[in-house]
DNA sequence: ACGATAAGGAACCGTTGGGTCCTTATACGC
DNA sequence: GCGTATAAGGACCCAACGGTTCCTTATCGT
């Protein structure tokens, strides 16, 4: 019944990373508890403590690991490609605990390299790539002004995204995204074009 | 030294809910108590319970209450007057205990009725009247294309504030609201400006 | 003047994050 | 192969929290 043999170093930290994931996903941020994770991982808090210096300290590192991955869509046009991606992104947000953004901001505050961190990946310098990727190709289609675009352009569609997200509950209506592209993003990139 | 009278109704819901405020400032969401708030106010916790049933409903009406006032600027430049009603904004936010909005949006999740009143308040209706009427104005003068703006874009200003409020710490850099207004919703005013 | 109402105040409950202590299994240097 | 430093497992403790209950006593409406 009881496991045979003690597990150590990064295999056990990799089951406690995942039981708190698991955790989170069931119970959600603001009820997912140490001991929960304790039990589910097989071990005590002790363990969880030696790692992790604070409970959002391990949350975070949870949210890390789930580490989704975003390919860089090609559609041939901009403004499918952008739709493409923040509609990836969506799909992302939605396999989140709902509370666990927000949740994390409101516990690293006073944790000032946790909250870098944490800002660190949840603004994600990845999408900002992927989006900058989108725009080049685009410029050299010649389908938006050519140049780099300024980095408030680059951040736009995944902030309106971002801000969508956290100020909502249920999972984003699939309308949000096409919504933000065609009535903010698209018009901006467009060099002259009317509305 | 103890107060001769016992207060009642609106009056001691008053004290109470600006005792709440003043326990969100000083110790932030994260830190304040229904106990902390029920010494302050010179009460028990009995007496809160009665009047809000759990804490993020209190905390919702201690930042109701606080309710600051934003006029519409009237610069004569639609530029200028955006970049004063977020400067203002801007400044609202500095005064909001730094973790209080994010606390929210977290607690209130498994209370649909207190986020929805939540995400009333935070998304303010009454900002969105107000830059209606500065972009009203400014087509009136000529300056952007006629024609009321999509909600989307009067959204905007505002939502890029508040998602920059959201992923940060400290009060925000003056230069984002210009930054902001500059590098994103003029563009999109401008009928057919270049950049 | 009196009775319903509600304030003040205390004690209580279950649970949490965080920590201590002791036992015991494991990995590694010898 | 053996012994020792290391760390896992697990029980227990702690102060503090949100929320609840109960009792006493002041206030208000009638």
């Amino acid at each position: 019944m009881e496991q045979a043999k003690r597990r150590r170093g990064s295999t056990l930290e990799e089951a406690i990373v995942e039981a708190a994931w698991n955790e989170l996903r069931e119970a959600g941020y603001a009820k997912a508890t140490m001991n929960g994770i304790a039990r589910r991982a097989g071990t005590s808090k002790h363990v969880l403590y030696r790692r992790w210096k604070s409970q959002p300290e391990l949350f975070l590192a949870a949210l890390k690991r789930f580490a989704a991955t975003v390919e860089v869509p090609d559609t041939g046009d901009v403004r499918d490609d952008l739709v493409a991606l923040l509609g990836r992104i969506r799909q992302v947000f939605d396999l989140l605990p709902r509370d666990l953004i927000s949740g994390l901001i409101t516990d690293t505050q006073d944790d000032p390299a946790l909250f870098e961190e944490m800002r660190a990946y949840v603004m994600g310098a990845g999408v900002h790539d992927i989006t900058r990727v989108i725009l080049r190709r685009a410029a050299d289609r010649g389908q938006i002004e050519p140049g780099p675009p300024c980095a408030r352009i680059v951040r736009l569609p995944i902030d309106l995204l971002r801000n969508e997200y956290l100020m909502s509950r249920g999972p984003l209506p699939a309308g949000t995204v096409t919504e933000i592209i065609d009535d903010v993003v698209m018009p901006l990139l467009r060099p002259a074009a009317r509305r």
